[in-house]
DNA sequence: GATTAAACGATATTGCATTGTCAACAGCAA
DNA sequence: TTGCTGTTGACAATGCAATATCGTTTAATC
């Protein structure tokens, strides 16, 4: 049987209030803020476990360790900052992209990454790169 | 000093005539034809050297180790294969994605990959995993 | 052809994300 | 409360791509 612990709803939440995709480290960042020893492996067995469960969906960009996020229906991308790398969603899409692959192949689905600076980093006044401490990946 | 060795002459060759990018083990795989004897010690080497003489670009896509390509000027994009797993060069792109950011987000790049079934796969007859010995990663 | 150092093949090692182990802990039902 | 067992924290172990090591090969030069 499976149990509530508080770990486990911590894990959750965290997902859930970030409303953008978590590396592990991020997660257990956030987690952390409640449940302070919190070890790394809990994070793992409770990611594992929610995405079994259908809760949260694991992001993946190029280069990139998994993310994870709330669960969500609709279809959307994703935008990684250059700076901090952290990870937003992006709620648009360019629309039918089925016409650009070569002939003879068939596009079931796709998956569309935006580069640049979030609104916190083209905020800031230098190029420097700022945030180091949420630049997990 | 730099020499011209068989190895790395038949590593160029495999990359630019491949069309598409390919996985180490596809570069191992497709230069063994010209130097039976290689190892994969002997691609990661010189797969370096010609991304650092810009002789081939690094592809990475979400979830996949590095694949590599002939140096192109011209922006584009990459598909793969559902089934054989294999990465083609996609010669289109939706345009300019700007305005997809959320406000007060730059967008500098970004990176499209498109999934199905390539050709080959397409035309082939039943739903099963055919090509398994190409489907390297 | 002899010389020399770059490059090679085989294999050990590293780096790092993820998983396994296990004693201690803590939900939850009785 | 107690007992049972799922869960946790600490840390060892694993998996795997990539790199380093080292004795041997070989391209380039003389």
């Amino acid at each position: 049987m499976e149990r509530s612990t508080r770990q486990r709803s911590a894990i959750r939440s965290a997902i859930e209030a970030a409303g953008r995709p978590l590396s592990t480290q991020e997660v257990l960042d956030a987690a952390q803020a409640e449940v302070p020893a919190m070890g790394m492996a809990t994070v793992y067995r409770n990611v594992k476990l929610l995405v079994d469960a259908g809760e949260i969906a694991v992001v993946t960009l190029p280069g990139e360790s998994p993310r994870y996020e709330a669960a969500q229906h609709a279809h959307h991308h994703h935008f990684q900052c250059d700076l901090c790398r952290r990870v937003f969603d992006v709620h648009a899409c360019p629309g039918d992209l089925t016409n650009l692959a070569p002939p003879g192949f068939t596009v079931s689905h796709h998956e569309l990454t935006l580069y640049g600076e979030c609104g916190e980093c083209a905020a800031l006044p230098k190029k420097r790169a700022r945030r180091s401490s949420a630049a997990t990946r």
